[in-house]
DNA sequence: TATTGTTATACTCTATAACTATA
DNA sequence: TATAGTTATAGAGTATAACAATA
């Protein structure tokens, strides 16, 4: 690091520059958060569901909801209990948004005869046709991903992005695997 | 937790087993979502999000707050609005939690001379003390990461994130940031 | 006019606990 | 007793728009 300053102009020049890369964001010492990957999840999920949203304008759903759809058509039949786990959420979590979807015709709950406590989800038409229209949006914003990461680059970092769900889940069900 | 299924029950339990082993979130079918990034960095950012929370049990502030204590910490006098720009959340956003941070003592926010609609804020001796005790979890959070992902593979990792970061931000600013 | 921070407000997502109706 | 789903409720986190003070 430079510590002279030669002309009180340059100074000046040297101060004001810093300040636009402050608002730029540049020149912000983040200290360990540079290096802790919990930091950069949350901005690169966040910036993951602005892009998707973007990908997605004039469709009326949410990158949480699209999942929702998508799990129910891949799985006709499964019950609330079982999605809110394959999302990871609970259950309660589930119910208004469930009960959206099925107001808007995008899904139907049907009770089964051999377990009247339980709902079979499955998508109507329309629902199905959502689930193509937000298919071909989220396919985009991957192909956009791509681009960025670059596909073999892509392959190893969805591995390991799997791999910490897998661990940190497993490590925080109930049991404490905790050291 | 042991179950025998005895006698001409077999179907029973075989739909039992099925049951419990969509329970654990085996065999359901995620389709495209289990080859989209978005859908597993929304699942690694809560679940790291919440081992982070584990790991700082007994410690009352969140995994933002922290973050947030940590750029003051690591750039004494910054404004609002530069911390909300490295924190990538609008400066309403911050005003409720700078509030809160100040009433428990954590930081201070000083008027400069030169600007007086700014703020220039900075920790005090109890904030810093707090931010070494998270930072020290965070650490322990972060060797945790490294046992499952592998200290090679972390810097991979975690350089991917950041580029993902940064060319998602770019191409969603409604304002360039660039000029 | 532009910028810094605040206010008012509202919306999304999420969880916990108690509840119901079945099983 | 145990399970599937709902209700009631609460809280965190975030954003937009209008605003006051200051530049």
């Amino acid at each position: 690091m430079t510590e002279l300053n030669i002309s009180g102009r340059e100074a000046n020049g040297a101060r004001r520059q810093a300040k636009r890369a402050a608002a730029r964001n540049v020149d912000i010492d983040l200290g360990p958060l540079d290096n802790w990957i919990g930091f950069y999840l949350r901005l690169a999920q966040s910036a993951s569901f602005q892009a998707f949203t973007r990908e997605a304008r004039g469709v009326d759903l949410s990158p949480g909801r699209f999942a929702t759809l998508m799990i129910i058509g891949r799985n006709p039949g499964i019950s609330q209990t079982a999605l809110s786990r394959a999302n990871a959420r609970d259950k309660s979590s589930l119910t208004p948004v469930l009960e959206d979807l099925e107001r808007r015709r995008l899904i139907r709950r049907v009770r089964p005869k051999d377990d009247r406590r339980s709902y079979q989800l499955q998508l109507t038409p329309s629902g199905d046709r959502l689930l193509q229209e937000l298919t071909a949006c989220a396919d985009k914003h991957d192909r956009n991903l791509d681009r960025i990461i670059g596909p073999r680059e892509r392959a190893r970092f969805l591995k390991t992005l799997k791999k910490v769900v897998a661990k940190l889940q497993e490590g925080g069900d109930a049991n404490g695997a905790d050291e």
